[in-house]
This record gives structure tokens, C-alpha cells and sequence, in this order.
DNA sequence: ATGGTGGTTCAACCA
């Protein structure tokens, strides 16, 4: 099975593009981010026409998240839980806690059950500042379902925008996002957090290469200079890891008319 | 230090 990442930014704006990614990549799960629509106006007709079923849970003008299957999606969960008091401020700089559409979850269920997570992480610039808080305290309930969902040792996958650089390999100018909110020490630190709890960076597991991107600027003409970094990814549960059978980046998108900044991640599971 | 580009919604915010 197929299952891919991407961050469409704009599924109104982008819908073109993304048909016919869907068209040539054949995903059988998508999780899409920053489709920056409403449920009720998220444009379903062209996707289940495609033979997608769709589950949304979005908002107005900004965030929003997707998932699309081809198998029927069970037991969808919209929306990060909110971890109690004792674990920091849970709430975002408008006061709302999950009053910004960053997560959705479902099974699909091929030779074997998948819980699909689909998530869009806090950017938390400015840091320091209420930004980056919200970015760490909404981690922080990552961490809480991501250990929640490992419990149940059936195959998890965490995959989206999230919005975190780990490595320093893993940007073409490390030192240019030294201070930046997406590859602060704590932001790593807390990204590093899920992957010992045993989930694995996906990507990794079959390419250690250099020069792995996910997402180019559209400003300083960051494309034509491949001025990358990789934001995007699938951290997978180890009874995820033990079907993959591989993983990559479908780089080549960047270069289309009107592409979004980011381009899909998928990985390969014998599910 | 600033401004560069793009999406959404309609002057401003987010990235």
C-alpha cells in the first residue's frame, strides 16, 4: 500500500495539481495539510469521484487537515486530545487549545489494520514567544497520543507537516535556521522524544543521503537554488516499520506551474 | 535589517 504526505497549502488553490498527483503517484492514503478550508466547503466531489473516500477537518482561511482512502476510513478522531493540567499550558495563543484544525486519524484496514494519523504542527515562529509555547505545548500532546497509540502495538503511522527540521543534514543552509522555530534545540529535542519512544523516521530507514528536502521557499527564489529543508515525514510505529518496504520524495512536483511550497512524502507497506 | 512570494479573505494574517 501507498500512503503519502502533502501539504497542499490550499486545497481550492491547488486542487488541480493535486488530482493530478493523484493521478501519477496513485496513493492509496493521503494525508493532506493546510487545506485551509472549511468541511463544508472542502471541494469532495472530485475526489469521490476518484474513488477516494474523504474525511476533512478543517477551518476557516488557515490549517485544516485531510485524509483520503481508497479502502473505507473507520473510527475517524478529529482533532490532538488535550493532555491534563499537570503536563503545561495545553492552550494556543487565541485561547484555544484545539481551536486550530492541525489533526485527524483513521483505520484502514487492508491484509492488515492501519491507524493513519494525519497531522499539521504548529510553525511556532516568532520564537521565543506565545508562538513557539503553543508549538512546544502542542508536541507535548503528540508525544501523549503517540505513546497512547504505540500501546495498542498494532501498525501506526504518524505522517504530515511537522513543521521540524531534525538534523542539520537535513537543511541545504543549517546555519540560516539556527534560531528558527522549526530547528531550535527544544523543537528537536521534542521530535526526538517520539522517535525514543521507538517510533521510526521513515525516510531514514532506507536513504541516509544528504540533500533530502521536503519544502522550498517561495521567496529568494529558493527552488532554483535548492535552498531546502525537510519538514515533512512519517514516523512509524515498529510494528509499522517491520512492513515498509520503502520511502521517498516526490521532489519533481516542486518544479510545476503553481505548486504548493511543499512536496509529497510517501512511504511503501505491505498492509 | 529588510523584503522577497503565495493563499485566503478582503486589510491582515500566516507561512
Amino acid at each position: 500500500m501507498r500512503i503519502a504526505t502533502y501539504n497542499v497549502n490550499g486545497i481550492k488553490a491547488r486542487l488541480e495539481r493535486v488530482l493530478e498527483w493523484l493521478e501519477s503517484s496513485a496513493p492509496d492514503v493521503a494525508v493532506l495539510q493546510e487545506i485551509k478550508a472549511t468541511d463544508d466547503s472542502f471541494p469532495r466531489e472530485p475526489f469521490e469521484e476518484r474513488g477516494y473516500h474523504l474525511a476533512t477537518h478543517g477551518q476557516k482561511s488557515f490549517n485544516g487537515v485531510a485524509i483520503l482512502s481508497r479502502l473505507p476510513l473507520e473510527d475517524v478522531v478529529r482533532g490532538l486530545p488535550e493532555n491534563g493540567p499537570e503536563s503545561g499550558p495545553g492552550i494556543g495563543p487565541d485561547g484555544a487549545g484545539d481551536g486550530q484544525a492541525r489533526w485527524i486519524e483513521a483505520t484502514v484496514v487492508g491484509r492488515r489494520a492501519l491507524r493513519i494519523c494525519g497531522l499539521y504542527l504548529p510553525n511556532g515562529n516568532p520564537a521565543p514567544g506565545p508562538k513557539y509555547d503553543y508549538k512546544l505545548a502542542w508536541m507535548a500532546r503528540l508525544l501523549t497520543r503517540a505513546r497512547a497509540l504505540l500501546a495498542t502495538e498494532e501498525p501506526v503511522l504518524l505522517g504530515g507537516d511537522w513543521n521540524v527540521i531534525p538534523e542539520d543534514r537535513d537543511a541545504a543552509r543549517p546555519a540560516a535556521w539556527a534560531l528558527d522555530a522549526l530547528a531550535l534545540p527544544p523543537s528537536r529535542a521534542a521530535f526526538r522524544r517520539v522517535l525514543n519512544l521507538g517510533y521510526h523516521d521513515a525516510l531514514r530507514l532506507f536513504d541516509q543521503s544528504d540533500g533530502l528536502y521536503s519544502y522550498w521557499d517561495f521567496q529568494r527564489a529558493a527552488w532554483e537554488r535548492n535552498d531546502g529543508i525537510r519538514i515533512d515525514h512519517w514516523l512509524v510505529s515498529p510494528q509499522a516499520a517491520d512492513l515498509l518496504t520503502g520511502a521517498g520524495i516526490e521532489r519533481d512536483l516542486r518544479a510545476r506551474e503553481r505548486p504548493s511550497d511543499h512536496v509529497p512524502v510517501w512511504i511503501e507497506i505491505d498492509a
